[in-house]
DNA sequence: TTAAAGTTTCAATAATTATTGAAACTTTAT
DNA sequence: ATAAAGTTTCAATAATTATTGAAACTTTAA
């Protein structure tokens, strides 16, 4: 395969995979775009390889920007900003569930302990099955909690060899 | 609070989440009403709780049993239909593992393993940004579907215990 | 059979989410 | 000052995704 199909292909996978993850198609492909780009691109670059409108790169770029996934870069003597995205697939795997975990989990968490206050009829059927299911997923989502903080932490091999070791 | 507050919340709060994560709300609410559910319900039932029509009870109490997140099941002399949930969260979060994995990271596998056979000029900055970057994302992703084919195996108390004793 | 009970399908519609494009705004150089 | 270059905003619109509801279908029992 060509590189220029490659990257057609690529973009397209990581769009279609950032959605069904319930990230914006445009934004995952504009971090695609970014992520196999060796220099920095500006906005008009990024619209035209993408077909987008400046109003939605702006609004992307933005995002992904919040999302800690990409930088603005000013090169000297330039008027215009240029956009770069890290590299390093481990960070960027610990930037989104570091974005995930406090935008998502920690509010879940939050919920599942207000629920767990429930008061009711101990001998009835539907408050036990209600108190025991909030009460599993509590644990389950704070295991979860404690091993995203770790990973938050670690460095890519020390957690893989880790993770994978334990497994063998 | 009260039990029939409660329920309303964590429905609510299962259903956002869900869609957060790529999953429609109503199966997310439907899922999270059969979970705090001693009984099976039929599907009347279900459409009374949520308020939706009974095309969208029967499309997602069928996607809900494609996920294989809930099963029918069939009372000794009763015309209707009953459905209920599993209640172990272990279960539960391993289904849903094993159904995206094979939904959603070996397609992504899959393009990832073609894209590494691209040709171009080791010369390229961009081919080799490109390259790297692939590699990168498809060893990382090894080690995530590696990851969860040991999960779809382990015990609960295993895995955790496992996963967290690492990371003490 | 046939009619009642229950289930499924799917075209039409509604709701949601993403995108455009042009005007307003900001920055920089002259 | 002002004009050119660049950026941001957001109301209008398009595209996508979810939902309805009624007709078609299936199953069961008399």
């Amino acid at each position: 395969m060509e590189l220029a199909a490659a990257k057609l292909k690529f973009i397209e996978a990581w769009g279609k995979l950032g959605s069904e993850w319930g990230i914006n198609r445009t934004m995952a492909q504009v971090h695609a775009l970014l992520l196999i780009s060796p220099e920095a691109l500006t906005t008009e670059e990024i619209m035209e390889a993408l077909s987008i409108s400046r109003g939605n790169a702006n609004m992307t770029l933005r995002d992904l920007i919040g999302w800690g996934l990409i930088e603005k870069q000013h090169k000297a003597g330039e008027r215009k900003e240029y956009f770069f995205a890290d590299k390093d697939v481990w960070n960027i795997s610990r930037q989104v569930a570091k974005e995930r975990k406090k935008r998502e989990l920690e509010p879940v968490l939050k919920v599942l302990n207000e629920l767990s206050t429930v008061t009711g009829d101990e001998k009835d059927p539907a408050f036990k099955t209600f108190k025991k299911s909030v009460s599993d997923i509590n644990k389950l989502a704070l295991n979860v909690d404690k091993t995203l903080e770790t990973m938050l932490k670690a460095e890519e091999n020390w957690f893989w060899g880790s993770v994978l070791k334990v497994f063998k």
